[in-house]
DNA sequence: TGATCCATGTCAGCGATTTGTCAGGTCGGT
DNA sequence: ACCGACCTGACAAATCGCTGACATGGATCA
């Protein structure tokens, strides 16, 4: 993925595009307002990291004219200051995350990730087996194109063995990922809740494997 | 697509109508500023290659002209002199993208793209969904083309839901982006605001997710 | 200065949904 | 036929989100 890097500070400007290429962006430069302004309006980027520190023209005046110009990419924005007004100025602007200096590069990659995830918006990131389907956008479960309302808990339990679909999933495991706990079992709360997104889904759509667990079939016939 | 290709020069506008006609654009060419202005203010072009070196008026001048008659064709500005300061002259002047001689010819045709394009979704800046309206530049929000007063916090929440519409959104996404603060969560707050943004743009412009968040749904085609 | 307005937060109570628990019932394999 | 694993329906408790009323605090204006 294409990046741009808006930073005066040559120094700084290395670190971070070094960091970014090592974890596999195509990383290009700008080191003032003007020509940040000029390649995000005219180049394509996945993302762009933007230095609110800027020679030139103000970072968040270059964050502003992207976006009068319909310029929709995910911007992160990087700044020295910390303050809570600034942050919500940032937001004003159009940024989609911030990130104080000093940072850890781990952190500027994570809220990379999630910006660019988050943003990859309209395609849609949809998980389908057989005739039922996974908006993972819309949080939401469709059978045969048919939306079906379920509660945060059973959403949990199609998402967790949709993910794993072909694969028989223990209760245990299930336990773990649905609640937070993996423990204390004198409780049928897992079973009841199956048995309540069977009720909505179909009750072909999760097979039961007496004595292993729970599996949602790869491609039901 | 019919384009005007305005070069004094007869061998570079030569190569360069060539160029444009394989890939498939209808060319005209003006020689002069004074017809290159005739032209494009009598005539519809989906775009014009400008050269900003001409006899007779200066590129910029006729530019300048076009846009003060309401002409919003997208121009790309070519020029010999490379620097940043007439980038920003001609970009103020109107321009949509700006291509230092000598380039390239596959460069002009990616920047002639890129330009058609976004001019083609130029009603952005302005978020529709459904019969609601954001607009970024103004901060104005209107519902069936009315517009509607709304406090700054409220204006926030608006402009984020309607960002990421089509998504469910946390309660816990919109604290941090609509206040600044991610934490201390025994109020309802946000709540509160949602009702009272509801009360003014309609009741159906916001979707409760129970235990998941609230979502902007798309606009229905 | 005081009166007033507006934006926003807080609170309490409601109604609906969600979820856990329990008490049988069913099913499958030995 | 038996046993344990699993299912089902019913109920109660907990949780969630909405609403109206009120409190606060800052800005504005007489």
């Amino acid at each position: 993925m294409r990046l741009l890097l808006v930073e005066d500070d040559r120094r700084i400007a290395a670190d971070v595009a070094g960091a970014l290429q090592a974890a596999g962006y195509v990383v290009e430069t700008a080191r003032d307002g003007e020509e940040a302004w000029f390649l995000g309006d005219t180049e394509d980027y996945g993302a762009v990291v933007l230095d609110l520190g800027l020679p030139g023209m103000d970072g968040l005046a270059v964050l502003k004219r992207w976006r009068a110009n319909g310029r929709t990419m995910p911007v992160l924005i990087l700044t020295a200051r910390g303050s809570w007004a600034e942050r919500v100025d940032g937001i004003d602007a159009g940024a989609d995350d911030y990130l104080p200096k000093p940072f850890r590069m781990e952190e500027l990659l994570a809220r990379l990730r999630a910006i660019v995830r988050r943003n990859a918006g309209h395609a849609s990131s949809v998980v389908v087996a057989g005739d039922i389907e996974l908006d993972e956008r819309q949080m939401r479960v469709s059978v045969r194109g048919v939306p079906i309302t379920l509660s945060p808990l059973e959403y949990r339990l199609v998402s967790y063995l949709l993910r794993h679909r072909g694969r028989v999933v223990s209760q245990h495991e299930l336990d773990e990922n649905v609640y937070g706990h993996g423990e204390d079992h004198d409780s049928n709360a897992l079973e009841v809740l199956v048995g309540r997104v069977r009720k909505k889904l179909g009750p072909e759509v999760i097979e039961t494997r007496r004595g292993f667990g729970y599996m949602v079939p790869e491609a039901p016939p």
